[in-house]
Parts: C-alpha cells; sequence; structure tokens
DNA sequence: TGTACATCAGTGAACGCGCGTTCACTGATGTAC
DNA sequence: TGTACATCAGTGAACGCGCGTTCACTGATGTAC
C-alpha cells in the first residue's frame, strides 16, 4: 500500500524547512534584512550546507516566492471547489470561499498575517524581471479565480450598476492586503476580517436578486 | 516684505534633500536594503557629512516616516478644506476628496505610487516601538479623518445597511494601499483610480437618498 | 567698521564586523552487477 | 550477498567587499561688543 504523495526525502525537508524560515522572515524584516546567517543557524546548518540547496540568495527568494504561489494557487483552487460542491448559487459559493480566504491569510507563518507578493512588491528594485513576473502572475492568478465566479454571477443576475468585473476582483484582493498591512500595525481586531465582511456586504448590494423577485 | 515662512538655511536644504532620496529608495527597495553610501554618493556629500544630519541610520528611517506622516496630514487637511468650501453636502465633500486622496497618492516620489507606512509595517522587526507608532499614527489619521466625514454624512441620511464606519474608513486607506500595490506589479493602467472609483459606487448607495425622497 | 568668538555644515581617514560566496573535501545512502 | 562506484547532503576554512559608525579636524557664516 504505498502512497503516491511521494515521501520527502532527507534533503528535500531541510530545504523546505529553508523556505519555511525564510518565507517567514521576509515577512517580518523583508528580503534584504534577512540573512543567511540566521536562517542557518535556525535550521541547524552550516553555511556551505545552504549553499547546496540554494545557488544564491536571489535563487532562495525566487523560491518562496514560486512555493508561495503554488500554496495560494492550491488553496484557492481547493476552496472554490469545496464551497461550489456545497452550493449552486455562485453568489453563495463566491461569498462563503471568500472568508475562508481571509481567514486562510490570517493564518499565515508566524501567525502574523503577511502577504509575501506585496512585501516583494516593496523591494522590486532589488531584483530582476524573472521575480517582477513571478509577483505578477501571483496577482493575476487571484484576479482570474474571482473573476471567473463574478462572471458566473453576472450571468445569472445582472449587475444593479455598471462595473468592471476586473476591478471588482481587485478590490478583494486590495482588501486583503490592506487589512493585513492594518492589522499588523494595529493591535485592534482583526480589521480584515471587518472589511471582507463589508466587501461581502457590498456583494450582495451589487447582485441582489431583481426587484420583480 | 518678509515671509512668515522661514527660509530654509542651507543645511535644512541638503537634510530635506536627503530625506527626499531616502524616501524614494525606501519605497523602491525597502530600509535595509538602501545604503548611506548611496544617499550621499546621490546627494553629493560625504558620509560625515550624512552624519551631521542625522546620528544614526535609524535616526534617517524615523525623520522620514516623521515628515511623511506631516504630509499627509497636511495634505489631507487641506484637501477637505478646499472641498468643504466648495459645496455642503458632505457625501460630495467626501466623495470628491477621496479622488484627490487618490491622485494625490499616484503622484509620490519617483512617479512611481507607493506608501510608506505599507514599505515600512512589512521591515517592523527591524525597528522599535517609536517607529511602529509612528506608523500607527498616520493611520490613525487617516482613519479620523474619513470617519469624521463619514459621521457628518450619516447624521443626514442614515446607511442603508447597519455599517461600522470605522471599518468603512479602513477600507478607502486599503483600497489606495491595495491599488499602490497593484499598480506597481502590473503595468496595465492605474487599478488604483479604478477602485477607488468602485468604492465611491459603494458610498453613494450606501447614502442613497431615502427612498422617500 | 573691525576684531573675537561661536556655531554651522561639513571633510578625510580609519575601524571592524557581518555579509554573500567559493572551493576542496567527506561520510552516509543508493544502485549495478 | 558482497563489492565498486555514484550521488546526496552536507562540512570547514577562507575570501574580500561594503556597510554603518567614530573621531579629530576645518572653512564659511553669524553674532556681540
Amino acid at each position: 500500500m504505498s502512497t503516491d504523495v511521494k515521501a520527502p526525502s532527507r534533503g528535500e525537508r531541510t530545504r523546505s524547512h529553508l523556505l519555511d524560515l525564510a518565507e517567514a522572515a521576509f515577512l517580518e524584516k523583508g528580503y534584504a534584512a534577512t540573512s543567511i546567517e540566521e536562517l542557518i543557524a535556525a535550521a541547524g546548518l552550516t553555511k556551505s550546507g545552504f549553499f547546496y540547496h540554494f545557488e544564491d540568495k536571489l535563487d532562495l527568494g525566487k523560491a518562496v516566492l514560486k512555493r508561495d504561489n503554488d500554496v495560494i494557487r492550491d488553496g484557492l483552487t481547493k476552496i472554490f471547489e469545496e464551497e461550489a460542491a456545497k452550493q449552486d448559487d455562485p453568489l453563495e459559493v463566491l461569498l462563503a470561499a471568500l472568508v475562508r480566504y481571509a481567514e486562510a491569510a490570517m493564518a499565515s507563518p508566524a501567525s502574523r498575517p503577511g502577504c509575501l507578493a506585496a512585501a516583494f512588491s516593496y523591494q522590486q528594485a532589488l531584483f530582476d524581471t524573472e521575480v517582477r513576473d513571478l509577483i505578477r502572475e501571483g496577482f493575476d492568478f487571484r484576479r482570474a479565480m474571482l473573476r471567473s465566479w463574478l462572471d458566473r454571477i453576472a450571468a445569472t443576475r445582472p449587475p444593479r450598476a455598471p462595473i468592471d468585473l476586473d476591478t471588482l476582483a481587485d478590490m478583494a484582493i486590495s482588501l486583503i492586503q490592506g487589512g493585513i498591512v492594518i492589522d499588523r500595525v494595529r493591535d485592534t481586531g482583526p480589521a480584515l476580517r471587518a472589511q471582507m465582511e463589508l466587501y461581502r456586504t457590498y456583494l450582495r448590494a451589487l447582485f441582489a436578486a431583481p426587484a420583480g423577485k
């Protein structure tokens, strides 16, 4: 009885441990302020051990970003699939998925919410175009995912106001990002959650059933 | 005929020039990745000249943040004063002010939009509580300003849905911040502007004149 | 108006430390025959 | 089942460079008398 999921080898485990540590550090202090030295100290490994796993510091950055993209992609896909299995109305699917999306964003490493892509976007000048493309890829996927459901919703009931659906999708992304920043600056309860609630109210109002009922 | 505005001395001019350079660099690559060396090279000054103006690198960071807070405070205050002078309806004042606020955010240094407080929030671990308080101060002012106008609006016409006005104020801040990040990652036209438009639509819907007209 | 002194706005040289990176080497595990 | 070899997952020592910071000093400007 063998599992399809390949058991991670010794090397793969330390590698992903390094990625975990790096991700948390990047979110707390940024890429430049994170030293390889501190990562290996936490991982219990020598410097050359690090360079066995990554070519460069930049290579580490790309790997973290790439993995983050995959996690988001898989996570978001799964959330929508599960909610779609529970109910038919695309508006309800989206509303439920948004809550879970926001909740997942708050449960990021070290229990401090953070958005890697946003953090990296404020350090863009350090990186080549490949990194920039990775960041954009993450955003594009999120937008496309949300947009596809907004399309489904709009097909069943046209929006009450003339609205660009891409912008409406971006709005959700902005609110999550903004909520994260506000939460990490203010200690008072999760602004992210409250803002997502307000966004859901907006969606309900926009796509309310026609007056004729 | 003497102006009240004290003419900046030689030292004050180089100091604020350094602040300009630092602010732009912090937004492009972050605090840690910005070296004193590059700043003085751009300013045409020796290293010890820099240390005449600032105790520390951290002192520079605080100074940049402090000045940014002042600029936002003054700018936002002025925008609301001017719009309030033009019309009476607080909703219209807020709607007009929001456009100018977003427009101002896009015109930040180096023509690349950026939010200093957001950038610093992703490097928090580098700083002491004083810096954290500076960042929070900036956010709190913005929220208080927007909130005060939302209160005025809600006093004339109650919102259509039960809504927390602080959250509604935060939403504007989030959208500007999120819009900035999206714009610096994507090249396609200003997402910030489009999102602000959507927010204004939301406000109009929330505070529409009562059905009884 | 001239001199004495104080403050302003820096200069120049030196410091040590931590950083990312390289390179030759190594013990443990896996694979072929 | 035993031996030979290859790959994996690292170690240890050394490197040079750039960084933030310090310190003794200095020419230009401002102020008091």
